[in-house]
DNA sequence: CGAAAGATGTAATAACATTACATTATCTTT
DNA sequence: AAAGATAATGTAATGTTATTACATCTTTCG
């Protein structure tokens, strides 16, 4: 069985089903909200979630949103390839949007180096209203 | 009573009480970090923690790490000045830098203005080591 | 085969945060 | 000062998110 990204590490049974939710998902989900769509696959226990995300957001198929401690799947393909990815989340219907700013992360990393900040991870989310929603 | 900081708004016994935890913290404390350092004061319950935390986030005193579940004190007195403050989080010692950067700030609003998302607040947040536990 | 490494299953517990409701304090207007 | 409005407080219970501990099973690779 192969996969539609070349260099996609082969998922396991429970990271297959944490990835395909999230895909499916329109919204961010929780970690709760991903195990209750999958009683019915067999999954009973928070700890079999959290080990599948774990193992996604090391593979960079999935992100963690730290303002909401909720998961999305990543729409980019080239995700890795970008340091500092943002998110734009709207508190009315709950969408995001995943950007990637080159001179955002260049701040980011000069400031880091002028510092001698050995950065590991960057966390941008930015909260707000869509243009739909402020619309509606 | 006055306060050093001219529109400081006075603050209610128990937000001082909490402030003033956060202000003499070297490092971000959480919630029930701050009620168990103020059971002697009388503190009793999360809540009170919550309610004055809230309180002081609405009034710039008080920044809350999304990253770490834990609050600390504004270091920076025109803080407000600055809608997009970023913190620079040690991973070893747990130190935290607060830091304000204006071209990050203009690079995100220009976003939001091109995207039409109307922002309301910015979560920036560094993971990485500091120059001092580097060197250690 | 047999050891090592990785993945899984399950239960219990820890850590973080909110809802609901009753009460008390402060401020404002008369 | 009295009455009503607003804000702050106290307390209990509960909801939500995440981890620890331990046992078992599977795969890999010498």
């Amino acid at each position: 069985m192969t996969t539609s990204l070349a260099d996609t590490p082969e998922l396991t049974k429970n990271q297959s089903l944490v990835f395909d939710t999230l895909t499916g998902a329109t919204r961010p989900l929780s970690a709760y909200s991903i195990l209750d769509l999958l009683r019915d696959e067999g999954l009973r226990a928070p700890l079999q979630v959290y080990r599948a995300l774990d193992k996604l957001q090391e593979a960079g198929l999935v992100h963690r949103l730290e303002s909401l401690n909720a998961f999305i799947a990543c729409r980019q393909s080239d995700c890795c390839a970008h340091p500092s990815v943002a998110f734009a989340i709207c508190e009315i219907c709950g969408q995001v949007r995943e950007y990637s700013d080159d001179s955002l992360s260049k701040r980011i990393r000069a400031w880091a180096k002028a510092e001698n900040f050995a950065l590991s991870k960057t966390t941008i989310e930015l909260r707000g209203v869509c243009q739909s929603c402020a619309e509606a």
